[in-house]
DNA sequence: ATTTTACTCCTAAATAATTAGGAGTTATCC
DNA sequence: GGATAACTCCTAATTATTTAGGAGTAAAAT
């Protein structure tokens, strides 16, 4: 899977949140100072090409909408930046959060209860 | 805290595994196909504007250690990470963790009695 | 029906990031 | 005591990323 850049990033998170969008609804929700609408385009046109959207035609335009799921990027993304800041080890990521007071032990006893539940 | 592009960070990867380096050591530690000595002395300088390290003259020539610490940088950078794919929130990573099998329940809850009894 | 709007595709300018060469200096090796 | 090596500072070429304009087309609005 190839890496994102941060603008390209910034428009799949939009895209993440939405089943299908239109260019002009992706300008719509891009924070001031907003972007031309080609200047989305192409960044969809790029994001095409690595494969994250589809493009489908609806009338005369197109709609986009993700192909690869948000979960699948943030677990690839997570194992670089777990890799790279806590020695692949995910037990230091969780002390690290814990020490930054993140989460309490409390609030990771009540989700340990509830994960297991589901089990 | 500024951001790191992805090649200064692989330097500070570097220099915060270790106290004092010397550029030539610096180059040592990377990768196959290693970069020139003084491209890894441009990054040195950028990294030295934007605060990320410090040199010192040692004898004729520099050494170079981090200013900010590793965890310092990877908490801000855990912050974006956090906001932009959990919704800012530390338990909905911890979910994911889990479910990702990356972490038993049982690995948490030994690393939860420990950290418990540093308190 | 001609102006306006919204889109298409193609192209390229502007900026940022990456890489490293050249010229000169000082120390070290034979 | 000149050649070699390791460094400094400055500069710039290359590549990647970001941004958006221009020309054309089809539909919509007055």
């Amino acid at each position: 899977m190839k890496d994102l850049t941060k603008a390209e990033e910034q428009i799949m998170q939009i895209v993440w949140e939405h089943d299908k969008m239109f260019i002009k609804d992706i300008v719509d929700q891009m924070p001031e100072p907003k972007p031309a609408y080609n200047t989305v385009g192409t960044f969809l046109k790029i994001l095409e090409n690595k494969g994250f959207v589809n493009r489908e035609k609806v009338g005369n335009t197109f709609s986009y909408s993700a192909t690869v799921k948000k979960k699948a990027y943030t677990k690839n993304f997570m194992n670089g930046f777990l890799s790279n800041y806590f020695e692949g080890s995910a037990e230091k990521l969780f002390s690290f959060m814990m020490q930054e007071k993140k989460l309490s032990p409390e609030q990771v006893e009540d989700l340990m209860k509830k994960l297991k539940d589901h089990e």
